[in-house]
RNA sequence: GUCCCCAUCGUCUAGAGGCCUAGGACACCACCCUUUCAAGGUGGAGACACGGGUUCGAAACCCGUUGGGGAUACCA
């Protein structure tokens, strides 16, 4: 039987961090097993779900690369379905017609409440009540008739084996008085009729799999592997929310980390391969399995996808970063020649071990977007006020003249033998240098920036900060 | 309250009863490299929540305690 998984979110807002892992797993299990990874948008709630919020969540599951298989289906679409198949759990006795009004609802959990736990909440009062005994001038739900006796075991390929006692399972609702499903009936229909063999989703659905379980049961169709992984907490243990900074995973986009990075720092939130840190795409799909998910919950630690992110900028290819960089220019209004678009690219390496996201990395590619003259920071200004480093600015610009080629080697001995010849170390030499050429304290290795400037961007700079 | 789940360095984790003096990664500290800043290299500090069992032997298995989390909707 070929693998089927699915990423149900419901569009309330963007997409969470937690719901991108539990989309990244269902992604790479399908395609550890050669199965099919589909996409259903849980709109049921027709109130709570947005636009805005599915095109967000389509956007970030892009953006991640987590390409679902044919068209993304919408749960509101089968509305219909859903409420046949209720009628007819209805009409084979397995599930009823209930009554009651919201105030008999809430006196019912005000009851269970005190009466110490123990109860179901919904008492059961329409279960087997004669139809012919209906109020009139209310429309029903339709609830699920609920085995009473014994236990039901969920053999959950993450959590092992979890049991139930049945007595502590009520009633539930599947279809509400206006005629649409509730959550539990649609991801049952939707599941079956889909096809799914395997549902990867949280933690906080293993309760709700052991009434999903009974629905499936009642409708005689085969129960699908479940496999509940842990939800990720913020940095204090609790429940991610606001506070612990963004939730959305277009905001790490934004803040400049690389889809490479964010999947392959959620894919060891939970999962592990040995001491294995860097894991690729197809590695991942290659070792992705459900034993090795942990069953702890685990806390988001910026410092670390941060750490990840840096080491993918340093080995993604330099014209893609460059890419990058670029959108950036751009937005800040920067317009790049060509040739400072291949300095760009050439000065990447050096520039990218340097950075912790695209935006760190957009601010050290400036000293190769831009042409003489260059922006100075203070620091800068400061190190080139002194007559001295001036003068060897001065000096150190005519022996380059006379370079017979561009280096980086030779600039380097270039300028290793002019401060040895005035008895100067070499730091004196080229710190003036860096902020002549880069108008800043810091930057890449100031032979290299010389190199990728080439010969006439450097001695250009060079003149404009001597004079 | 009740039900369910979880528990190894600060964090992510390795660990399938002897390979554990508990390994790796991030963060932290020191040193090295060095023209600045990074990167890189080397080293350091740092954990089996607690209490009982089981066993010749438990981080691993069982029970309890404590702590954390989740679920308890005509939300998903």
């Amino acid at each position: 039987m070929s693998v089927v998984t699915r990423f149900a979110p419901s569009p309330t807002g963007f997409l969470h961090i937690g719901g991108a892992r539990t989309a990244l797993f269902n992604y790479l299990f399908a395609k550890h097993h050669g199965g099919k990874f589909l996409l259903r948008v849980e709109d049921t709630d027709r109130k709570r779900s947005t636009d805005e919020a599915i095109q967000a969540i389509l956007h970030s599951m892009r953006w991640l690369a987590l390409d679902w298989d044919g068209a993304e289906t919408y749960q509101s679409q089968s509305a219909a379905r859903h409420r046949e198949v209720a009628e007819n759990l209805v009409a084979d006795g397995k599930a009823y017609n209930c009554y009651c009004t919201p105030e008999e609802l809430a006196e019912m959990r005000e009851n269970a409440k005190n009466s110490g736990g123990g109860t179901r909440v919904y008492d059961g009062r329409w279960r087997d009540r004669d139809p012919s005994e209906a109020p009139a001038g209310i429309e029903p739900v339709i609830r699920i008739k609920m085995p009473h006796e014994g236990e039901t075991t969920i053999a959950d390929l993450v959590q092992g084996n979890v049991t139930k006692a049945n007595d502590t399972l009520d009633d539930f609702i599947i279809l509400r008085s206006d005629g649409t499903p509730t959550y539990m009936l649609a991801v049952v229909v939707d599941d079956h009729d889909m096809g799914v063999t395997h549902a990867i989703r949280g933690d906080d659905h293993l309760n709700n799999a052991f009434r999903q379980l009974h629905v499936f049961e009642a409708c005689g169709w085969d129960v699908p592997e479940f496999a509940h992984i842990p939800l990720i907490h913020g940095s204090d243990g609790a429940k991610l929310s606001k506070r612990h900074g963004a939730l959305g995973v277009e905001a790490y986009e934004e803040m400049g980390i690389l889809p490479e990075a964010m999947c392959n720092y959620l894919l060891r939130l939970g999962w592990s391969h040995g001491d294995d840190e860097t894991i690729s795409r197809e590695q991942a799909i290659e070792w992705f399995d459900l034993d090795s998910v942990g069953r702890s919950p685990a806390r988001f630690d910026m410092d670390k996808l941060l750490n990840l992110n840096a080491q993918y900028m340093k080995t993604t290819d330099p014209a893609r970063m460059a890419a990058g960089v670029l959108v950036d220019a751009d937005a800040a209004g920067i317009t790049v020649s060509p040739d400072a678009e291949k300095r760009l690219v050439a000065g990447m390496p050096g520039l990218a071990s340097r950075a912790k996201n695209t935006h760190e990395l957009f601010d050290l590619s400036r000293l190769y977007l831009v042409d003489a003259p260059i922006e100075m920071n203070e620091k800068a200004r400061d190190n080139l006020a002194d007559p001295e480093a001036r003068q060897s600015l001065n000096e150190l610009a005519e022996l380059l003249k006379k370079a017979t080629s561009w280096g980086e080697d030779e600039l380097d001995g270039i300028a290793r033998e002019y401060a040895e010849s005035k008895g100067l170390k070499l730091g004196k030499v080229a710190q003036p240098l860096r902020s002549a050429l880069t108008g800043s304290n810091v930057s890449p290795s100031i032979f290299e920036v010389m190199a990728v400037l080439g010969r006439d961007e450097t001695l250009a700079r060079l003149e404009i900060a001597a004079d």
